[in-house]
DNA sequence: CCCAGACATATTTTCGAAAATCATACCGTT
DNA sequence: AACGGTATGATTTTCGAAAATATGTCTGGG
């Protein structure tokens, strides 16, 4: 693998602005850069090691999937949090994937029921390795993420399944925003298998309503447990 | 107005790129680039007279909307239209337009009734002005997108309405690309009198009906008399 | 004649300096 | 002391050259 001497920034995607997107896409969503911190360049240039225009780049990027605040002539910032926007992230989430939900169930076929399962699987593994503390592990992240894709994946609509990831990315921020005060994690795992099931078994008015309750509950320990941090100051 | 001496090239936004980006968008919607066309930095550097930076910027943020097709150390192009992606958009503007149809009409204020009246009728007057050709009209295509906008906009989620917009843009690059082959017009006019009558007596079904009726059509008549633009070659 | 490899050209992508703009502190006036 | 204007420093924004990458052409071997 000579990738990896010749090119040893680029992770991900080819060019050095789809690896920086890709990479404070990352920060932002879990956290490791502050809801509402100015994102100064000469800060980003030291941190990323990249120009001045490549990192405009991809914060023009970011801004546009709305992780990004970009304030004309007066740099970025990390988007910022809040109650309302937690409410307006939650109901579109619902809404479409919802929708797609239906469509995955009803188009779904056998590569679809395998890839639900098999990332199910995994999600499990990863939940049975370390029970304490799942929701900051990045490969839980990645493995719920993909469970989640993998619900909706078979919905035909390249268009809202990419509406989808923008929402899921910008909720899963406030998901590891309210981590750290969280008492406990509640049991996922079950809701996940309830969901999986009622996918599999084409049950899709129940399938919906799980999928939905699931957001919903998700968002409402966000409200709760960071509450704090969603009102200005 | 000293402004449009010192700064002859920012129409909008105070930004150079933000005002490329806004051009940009407006010849990708009017067809004016044609769908699939590359974008070659060269080209584009002589027509809006920016530099790489300032082009690569805009086409980023426009490649975020759905408008551009970036193609990773090979380019941009203007996104290609499909029969498959009209119907994606559709869709996906029929679930959501629907939605905040609903939400606007149960939370409308008054302000938000005189913005729906007023918008069509500037409507309506332009249309009377001119009853041949309005469809390419840039006026028509202004008053148009507004009331349109005015109708979802007391929604109450600034989220949505971003989402929705992004879709409204690439709808309306489709409708723009068929005008030319259309024999005649539809009369749009009674069917927007019809929606706003529903609205503003908060008859949501009706309204929501009208509405998915209003953007199906649309469609309809895009496969219909573009037919021979979707299909490759 | 067709294909693989190497060279040359065209195009994109990245960079850091330079220009433009904004934020702040300072100063003089009222 | 309060205010308005101005100079200064900090930061963003823009530019065109330079590097990196892709595309097209040509040549030689099969």
């Amino acid at each position: 693998m000579p990738d990896s001497a010749i090119r040893p920034r680029k992770e991900f995607g080819k060019t050095i602005a789809a690896d920086i997107t890709h990479r404070l896409r990352e920060e932002i969503v879990t956290c490791g850069l502050a809801p509402g911190e100015p994102l100064r360049f000469d800060v980003l240039r030291e941190r990323f090691g990249a120009s001045f225009t490549t990192l405009r780049e991809a914060l023009t990027a970011l801004a546009a999937e709305g992780l990004v605040d970009a304030q004309e002539q007066r740099g970025f910032r990390v988007a910022p949090v809040s109650r309302q926007d937690l409410v307006e992230v939650t109901d579109a989430r619902v809404l479409i994937e919802v929708e797609l939900m239906r469509r995955a169930i009803q188009k779904g076929d056998d590569d679809w029921e395998i890839a639900v399962i098999s990332t199910l699987h995994r999600l499990k593994r990863i939940e049975q390795r370390d029970p304490e503390h799942p929701l900051r592990d990045p490969e839980w992240k990645i493995a719920h993420r993909q469970f989640h894709q993998a619900l909706v994946s078979a919905c035909g609509s390249a268009t809202l399944l990419a509406i989808r990831a923008e929402l899921f990315d910008r909720a899963e921020r406030y998901r590891l925003l309210s981590a750290n005060f969280r008492p406990r994690p509640r049991d996922k795992a079950g809701e996940h298998q309830a969901i999986m099931q009622a996918a599999i078994s084409r049950n899709a008015d129940l399938a919906v309503q799980l999928i939905e309750t699931h957001i919903r509950t998700t968002a409402d320990n966000v409200a709760k447990y960071a509450g704090h941090l969603l009102d200005p100051e």
